[in-house]
DNA sequence: CCATCCTTCTGGACTAGGTCAGTAAGTTCG
DNA sequence: CGAACTTACTGACCTAGTCCAGAAGGATGG
């Protein structure tokens, strides 16, 4: 009258889960390997590439593996601890975890504000922003899409900086703006068109969203911050002090 | 020369989830409402299981939908807004967002420590504990399962206590202890099978994870919990003054 | 040397089914 | 009235393929 489940008898997609699984925690495979393509996976289990698919996406979930798009599966990395509340710079953050970052600048546009911006800024239409969208790697591979969102009046002439640093020195050094108070969210869910292709996902796969509206010494709503990760490659950490 | 993507154009998948989503976010069909069965769905848009099965899962993915195991498919109604620094408890801050909570006592046990929890706890072994499992609804829907990992000589007793209020309350009336600081870990990653059992999940899916540590008055740790909540139920929000 | 083509490999999208286990609601029977 | 049984329905799991678009690397040619 045992339960089935599926964890490590009875089904198929069990024994595939947990046979790969296995494999990849005893270190058979390292960090960053590539997995058999499905078909070869397929023909090593004798099933089909549905079964051996579902299996594989459910390992994806655990964050155990993860793929990039027409180019196969691959073992995820240790996942990175962040701290959002945290004063450090990405780049430095990454650093003292001892891995590689790198950012890369993707566009930068001038626009009027509409939608989720419009509503994270806290502002109704006609409002001139400035979007800079950027997409960050950690150890060679793409994990973060961010797109700040700028109230343009508050920062002229920000687009002719170098991008690729930290925006909260530019800010300081430039503006003489403070991260006064911040407000951020968490959540599930999944790839948008453009995040999608820049992170090399499939649309509707599944992404962590965090969505962070700064203010400024004068408690005024200065930018909002889009960060789209993949969802393998990363663990929020807070620490608090009651 | 246009990227063919799967959000408007081009592909059944695409069209099918939009199709879907469009209904869904129009109104037409109403928070909790449960969708047609995949086999009608298939019918409806002259298609495959499979295919709906994609778009269904991509949507579930999204949080726009939930599926409760071999029972359906069913609208998600708007997250919670969860603030784990803030001192509220459960049923209080459910209650603030004008939703229904309840806690349903599932299991309580006496053992020794041991795995993931020797780690949280940062003991070696040998070191008595309890464990609670506790199944908390909104709304009639069971979203999140709570494990509370309790160091045995700390809460000598504790058992009898009626569990499903809030713990913290216990641990300050009867044993006079106050959590001076805590660290949480947001991890996206897949249920385990007892967790899926109690969601009504099938094992491998999603959840959003919040392991949490507690440290007493005298900066000694004291507890720690796991949370597995459903995806698309859930939203973290965290408003920081720097 | 560099661009273009071509071939191979990959996952993504899709068809057309089948089996099985757990849910839920109604029906029977003591 | 309440427990046990029956039945229809659901998603989970599975087979056995096809076709397509993008990625990657090597060959070719100016």
């Amino acid at each position: 009258m045992r339960a089935t489940g599926t964890g490590q008898f009875g089904t198929q997609l069990g024994k595939i889960r947990s046979s790969l699984k296995q494999q990849i925690l005893s270190g058979i495979m390292s960090e960053g390997q590539k997995l058999p393509s499905e078909r070869e996976l397929s023909e090593l289990f004798s099933t089909t590439r549905i079964t051996i698919k579902d299996a594989l996406v459910s390992l994806e979930t655990e964050g155990l593996i993860y793929r990039e798009e027409r180019r196969g599966w691959y073992v995820s990395p240790e996942r990175i601890c962040y701290n959002p509340l945290s004063r450090s710079h990405f780049h430095q953050m990454i650093r003292e975890q001892h891995r590689i970052a790198e950012t890369k600048l993707l566009n930068v546009r001038s626009e009027m504000v509409a939608g989720e911006y419009a509503k994270s800024l806290e502002v109704e239409r006609i409002t001139p922003i400035y979007v800079i969208e950027r997409l960050r790697f950690i150890d060679g591979r793409a994990v973060l899409f961010v797109e700040n969102v700028l109230k343009a009046a508050l920062f002229e002439g920000i687009l002719s900086e170098n991008l690729t640093m930290s925006l909260t020195g530019i800010y300081r050094e430039k503006y003489g703006y403070e991260t006064k108070r911040s407000r951020f969210d968490v959540i599930p869910t999944s790839a948008p068109a453009h995040v999608a292709k820049a992170l090399n996902l499939a649309e509707g796969q599944p992404v962590l969203k965090i969505r962070r509206v700064n203010y400024k010494q004068d408690g005024k709503l200065m930018d909002c911050e889009f960060e789209y990760w993949r969802p393998d490659a990363v663990m929020i950490r807070i620490d608090s002090v009651g």
